[in-house]
Formats: structure tokens, sequence, C-alpha cells
DNA sequence: TGTACATCAGTGAACGCGCGTTCACTGATGTAC
DNA sequence: TGTACATCAGTGAACGCGCGTTCACTGATGTAC
């Protein structure tokens, strides 16, 4: 691709700029006109490609949501699945782990993702984003259900305690909160792992138990 | 305090309504000279009270974090302080709802304090302000573990499980992220006592269980 | 109690800035015949 | 293959705006004697 009055790849190259520098800078303070020069067109070549500055922003965070999901779908596909007993909550607890990697590689685009899912005028590609990571989430507790190892409760349910024990890791890992104690540097995904590990330890069909 | 020249009270009056602007609107777009024209003053009196902005936006979250450790305080101990060995759990549950329904109530002023508190250049009043939080958790996980209630690894890892659970709850019940399953309104806090009592599955001490 | 004065808490004009967005435009590309 | 033309993806000047912050100021308050 030569050089050219005509870019060619433009829209990927703004999305991604905007996403370094968002993870690199801050979320404000990232404007229209800092995007476009810094990716060396001029400031109005971008309204080419997204009708304005919330549809480029929403575009990151709509890719910020596949990239997770697909993270969190591979952690568990790569578990063997072998007929152990143990496999549904090893896969949970890899897609959990993939999570948080996640968050600790990016953590101000999931900020960012989850800001804009909420908004009250999110537009639906970014809602159904957003509902299709949570289904790999469900999909995980489900199977668990169905080979009776998690406990029989509504699913959706429980996976919403999943969602959230596993976001709240990531919001506060990935802000640096959990730092300073037993946690000085780099152990956090053991942290985050022995933090779900206590939780499915709850999630488990005790009444199935020797 | 009749209407006068010196207003007497202003700077609880900016801090006041810039909380409520920011949990009505939102974060951007609250600007110094919004907030002290709302006020009724001119927009050059805030600086009387608060060196810069950021100074402002800091002491909001300082004031939301020690709402927020207040509350969770007394919710814990208002729960019976018998002997009944449960009793360590249902304080620290309290305290876990009590969190929760702060962010029901003020989801974006959650948001701001973590965002707040987590930049690498946050005051040591705001820094102090997130600790003092975690501590009253930690106290609660600290007295299950004297009891024999809750299993005895490390308290602090333990309480970072817990903050994490609880945390991601608000972070995603005040997003509305949780609605429209079996969770169609209001149930919110149902919702999130299930997913705690969960989680307190998992914390019990299996090996002290008959 | 009365007065002089220091201090405090406001005012409002002015600064320079970067922003999102529009508009009429122009150069490059692709397609129909 | 060559030409005419529609479409596409850029440009850059211009718009109006609200922002944070500074500055010299003034009116109100409190205190010492």
């Amino acid at each position: 691709m030569t050089p050219s009055y005509h870019h060619g790849d433009l829209k990927t190259v703004l999305l991604a700029y905007a996403r370094a520098q968002m993870e690199n800078v801050s979320i404000d303070g990232l404007s229209m006109r800092e995007i476009a020069k810094a990716v060396g067109v001029s400031h109005t070549a971008a309204y080419r490609h997204f009708t304005d500055k919330r549809a480029l922003l929403d575009a990151v965070a709509v890719q910020g949501f596949e990239e997770l999901r697909q993270a969190c779908q591979a952690a568990a596909d790569d578990v063997a699945a072998e007929d152990a007993a143990d496999d549904a909550r090893a896969r949970l607890k890899a897609c959990g782990l993939a999570y948080v990697r996640f968050a600790l590689a990016s953590p101000r685009l999931l900020a960012h993702m989850f800001i804009a899912v909420s908004d009250a005028q999110a537009s639906a590609a970014l809602m159904s984003a957003g509902a299709q990571l949570f289904e790999v989430l469900c999909m995980r507790v489900a199977e668990g259900q169905e080979r009776g190892v998690f406990r029989s409760a509504d699913t959706r349910q429980l996976s919403h305690a999943c969602w959230a024990l596993v976001h709240g890791l990531s919001t506060l890992l990935g802000a640096g909160l959990l730092k300073g104690d037993a946690n000085p540097h780099g152990e956090a995904m053991d942290s985050a792992g022995q933090a779900i590990d206590t939780f499915l330890d709850g999630l488990v069909d005790h009444s199935a138990r020797k």
C-alpha cells in the first residue's frame, strides 16, 4: 500500500490509534483532532468513516468486547475436555483468568467498554457485544450444572455472580488497588486465581459431595 | 445565614452540587464554570476553596469513600452481635449489601471514586480514604476467621476476593447490566444477596464442617 | 463602645486554547461502453 | 484498450463554543486597642 491520497485503511488505523492512546494516556483528552493528526491525516478525514466522535469511541468499545469474548472462549476451549468431573470448573476458571489477563493488559479499555455499554443510549451493536461476552460465561456455568458439578440454582443468576467476581477482580487489579500487601507485583494473576477458587468452592454442588 | 456577599458555606455547597450533577448527568461535562453558575456565584469563586478542578473532584471522591465506609461499618454494626457462629458471616454480608446499596444509589459517584483513586498521582487523602474502606471489609473477614467461621487463608487475600465480588456486583448492577433476565427491576439487592451467599459458601471453613 | 486596619471571600474582565463539526472543494479510483 | 463520468476519500478554512485559570479589584468581616 503505497502512500497516496487515498489512505486505504484509515478506519482500521484510526481505531487502533484511539485504542492505544486511550490505554496509554486517558479516555478524556482523546480528541478527533488529535487522533487524525497522529495518524497523519486532516482532522476531518475521520468523519468519512465515523459519523461522530461517539461512533468512533463506541467502535473501540465494540472491538474490545469482541476481543475479550474471544480470549475467554479460547481460554476455556484450551482446557482439555476430558470427562473428569472438575473439567467444567477448570474451564470456567480459565475463562475468568483470561478476563483478568485482558484487564491487566488493557485496564482503561475495559473501563471504557463498560462506561460505553452502560450508557442509556448505547448502540445496539454495543449492547450485543456486551451480551455475547456474558453468554460465554453463562455457557460455562450451564456446562458445569449439566455435569452436576455446580449447584442447580438459576443459571443466569449464578453467572451474574461469576461475572461480578471476575469483573471486580479485573477492575481492582487493573486499577492497581490490590497491591502492596501480600501482592507486591506480578502476582496479580495468582491472586485472581485464588479468589476465583474460593468462589468456585461456593459454587459447587454441596449436596452431591461425599 | 442571610444572603450576603460572603457566602459562608460555599465549599460545602460546591461539593454537594458537583456530586449531584456528576450523578445526574455525567462526570465529563462537569465544569468549574457550570458548578459556580449553578450555585449562584462568580465562576472564579470556587478557586478560593479549591486550588483547581482536580482538587474539587478529588474532594468529591474522598467524601464518597468516607460515606461508603460509614455505610458499610454501620451495616455490619447493626447485625446483632450474639455469639452465634454465623454472626460474622451475617455481618460481612450486611457490609457487602451496604456497598451494593450505595452503588445503586450513586453509580457514577462510585465510578468516579475509583477512577480518581487509581490515578497514578492520586492525593494521599484519596489513597487513605480508599484504604480505610478496604480495612472495614478486612476486619469483618478477620473476625470471621478468629471465630473459626471462615477458612484460615491469608486475611488480606480473602478480603481482596470479597471486595472484588462486591465491587463487581456494584459496578454491573449500577450500570444496569444485570437486568432483563430473572431480574426485571428492583430485585437488584436480592440478586446481590444471592451472589454474596454463594461466595460466602466458598469462604467458610470446610474442614470445620460436620 | 468606636475606630483603624488586616484579612478574607467574593467579582468580572481577560487570556489563550483546543474542541467537534460544517462546508465547498479536489484529487484518486473504478466502471460502463 | 481508451475515454467519460460517477463516486469515493481526502483537504483546509471557518464556525462558534465553553473551558480552566490569572489578575487586579472590592466589599464584608473580625480583631486590637
